[in-house]
DNA sequence: TTGCCATACCTCTCGGTTCGAGGTATGATG
DNA sequence: CATCATACCTCGAACCGAGAGGTATGGCAA
């Protein structure tokens, strides 16, 4: 959301990746989502829904979800799924993040010397 | 900066860790610090002046750092240093980091089935 | 049947962090 | 003598995540 001037969104975006991430593999609806990240983080990351649904919404917003409202038991759940843009912004912020991880794994180990990037 | 209730320190604090973690190899002054940062991470991260101080004054009023004036060439530079809190304070954060990095991994390329955690 | 918990959606405010612009002062370089 | 690199600093705006809170339904137990 709002690319930062220099740095490639680096710190934050997190919860914006993952959501993309899981949207990638099968629809899902919010409730569904909040629950799916504690559980494949193994809790490591335990985003609320006030996190979650506002970006939800972002993305909408934004072109990259695309929505379908369905009933279920009674209950009424908002299903969403990547656009092609959204499928764009997932490829751009896992790459952020690869390189990202990489720089910060680089100063981590580097004792002095640590020269190794692309 | 401020533990949070329950991520550890995820997104953000990023440039907290590669201060505490570039002031443990060697004791180096602010102005010195905002280069190596961009040449370690080869540009991938590149935070200001404007980020660094404030992180060095509170790492410093923390307890975590210990400064040394110095005048070289007619310069005065503020030398840091890790202090005990502060080579904890940086296993720590190397602690998070490292598991978030893998959790988010785990993320990335689980397509469904995706455990192992410790 | 009544209360409580899980499901499922949502919004709002608070606080912390980062960003960038700006401000001061010195030494070297053209 | 002006401009740049060095070297310190602060401030305001913008942003994002945390957590509390709010609504409504279904299922289960007391």
């Amino acid at each position: 959301m709002t690319a930062r001037g220099t740095n490639p969104n680096f710190l934050n975006g997190v919860p914006e990746l993952l959501i993309l991430c899981l949207l990638a593999d099968e629809t899902m609806y919010g409730y569904e989502i909040v629950q799916a990240i504690r559980a494949r983080t193994g809790s490591v990351v335990a985003v609320g829904e006030g996190v979650v649904y506002p970006v939800l919404h972002a993305l909408e917003a934004d072109g990259a979800l695309r929505t379908k409202r369905k009933s279920v038991d009674g209950r009424s759940r908002i299903y969403y799924s990547l656009t092609a843009a959204g499928k764009r912004r997932l490829a751009r912020l896992t790459n952020d993040w690869t390189s990202l991880a990489a720089a910060i794994r680089g100063v981590l180990k580097g004792g002095k010397d640590a020269q190794s990037f692309s």
